[in-house]
DNA sequence: AATGAATGAGACTTCATTCAT
DNA sequence: CATGAATGAAGTCTCATTCAT
């Protein structure tokens, strides 16, 4: 692995556990084991390599959430498919989506950065089945991003519970979750 | 106003302006306009403060929560007044609840706070609550603090999009919250 | 004294020891014998504490330039008395002539302190002086700044050869030398 | 054109530019378009690099201030061959002549170096002239090197404001430039 | 109680230099 | 010879905290 990425891997962990106001470059340093100066033959300063770590992870997330996706399948097989992919992304990959969570609209974090569509743009997925599903009737006529909200806000809140160990998500408890967003915004 | 809440004052608007990270005694200093020394006649550290202007804003969350609660209305009325005070809250007290959502998990933030429980428990108020729809048949039988974290999450997620003006909150789309956090837990 | 005055003392006893260059904060702190946040209190960074360290030696120079300066008397006297007020200057306060003569193009002055001009503006005493002269027809018609420059330049290189101890500067010689100036720019 | 060249010019465009404080290597190796170990093949250090420079300049200037020198032409026309000398040399090559004015004195410059003398010693020409013309009769009984003194700085200050572009400098205001030196040290 | 000058630990960052390729 | 990734000593500067007034 490079030193680059033993870097960025060493900050996203530090953020993790720390947090990001007492992640300092002694700390990453040590973790990544490279001296001090290689940091800034990879990064321009602190802020520049945070914001790195911060696009990886906005990247990773963003091919994660439309794994498996098929346009050709029920609305609600959809709907499902992208639920689930975002649950299972902040289980699986839970210091990327806890940093992503907890600092996007930090100062550290530039606008542009933050303002980053996902490559496919998963955001964009999302909305159209929403309102795709509003046009047939099934999904309640509310303004599409507040639904989103909703729906989103639904895992968000889900996935934090079980970090802190409050339930387990077993296999049935997933699809409770799933079933409670989807009856959300049904009509 | 006592030169204490004026340090308070200063440092929960700072927090919420740019960050916890980038608060500097400095800044909170000439925002509050005391001396250097003034801050430690009322607080240990600056770990002290913070933690201070955390319990207190945890305080006045948990009395709005509760703020019209009766125990004779319908199920479904006591569910509305819940959700309907957290909402109100986080509009009306914008910096409290960011700072609160945003920092609960913080390190500078202690254990024990983390874990305050509000004057008269909102939180077992509305487990309560649940529990008791799921006896009557009405709220779907899922772990009761899943179902909270649906619930909850769904408030959260709304007010963080109302914050970003992604959408303003009139009394139609308030009802549609309401009644989508509600259809979500039912059988 | 107070300790702005002990840092600017010592920053001016390095600068003239070991050059701009190679004067550190280390080295301040531990001349001036104070703590390393204190510099902080009184300049805003090492440029600031550089330049007001270079304006009070510009301020001074400019002060003694024109000390017992009598425009009723002579041409010639008023010549001496100013080339005479530059030598003593440059040889009682040898460590800012240095500085002022080392520094004013380097690019840690700001451009606004290097065209300072003095309080009561020796600088023009002496065009308006060579001016007035040439109009007497004492004065060789050669550019005015040209002939400043030749009078100056005598001056600086005079002093720099006794700062090297090429030679001493005995009452004669600081005769012999106000005298060459005077020959230089005769018609 | 030799990398260890490329090197050296890329460095004297520097120091002129931006002074020798704040020349570094990668600044150097980015104009000189080499890597950075590249110098190291070349120079021993830093040090040895600025000197190295210094060394050539020193050369150079050596060479230019004797060119065209005649010892059987007249005392007066030596002068001004030696004066015109040092100014076409100032003016034909300014980043030399400002190297070696700026720098001659400070401490990365090694003692032995400050001391060189030029190839054919330019500077035992000028003064023998000097003493020359004091036997003669011709120049003012001072201290030689008080009267070297005196015609090198007029140089210098002439070239250093016509730098700043105070003035131009036509044949016109050279030939003054010579005569006032001329005047400026004789009986 | 209120102040703010003084402090120093520790943060971020630069840069000359090394060394394996 | 030529390279440039890696290094760490040393630099500048921040900031919570102390203490005499």
């Amino acid at each position: 692995m490079s030193k680059r990425e033993d870097i960025m891997n060493a900050t996203l962990d530090l953020i993790d556990e720390e947090g990001l106001q007492s992640v300092t470059f002694a700390k990453i340093l040590k973790r990544a084991k490279v001296g001090s100066g290689t940091v800034f033959n990879y990064f321009h300063n602190k802020e520049d390599l945070v914001n790195e770590v911060y696009r990886d992870a906005r990247m990773h997330m963003g091919q994660c959430l439309l794994l498996g996706y098929n346009s050709e399948l029920s609305l609600y097989e959809r709907f499902k498919c992208l639920q689930l992919n975002r649950l299972k992304f902040a289980i699986t990959f839970p210091k990327e989506f806890r940093f992503i969570d907890s600092y996007s609209y930090s100062p550290y974090i530039s606008t542009e950065l933050r303002m980053l569509d996902d490559p496919s743009s998963s955001r964009e997925v999302v909305m159209s089945l929403i309102i795709e599903g509003q046009k047939q009737g099934m999904i309640k006529e509310m303004d599409a991003q507040l639904c989103h909200s909703v729906i989103h806000g639904i895992i968000t809140a889900i996935v934090k519970g079980y970090y802190v160990q409050k339930y387990p998500l077993s296999e049935q408890q997933v699809q409770q979750t799933l079933e409670s967003s989807w009856k959300a915004i049904l009509v």
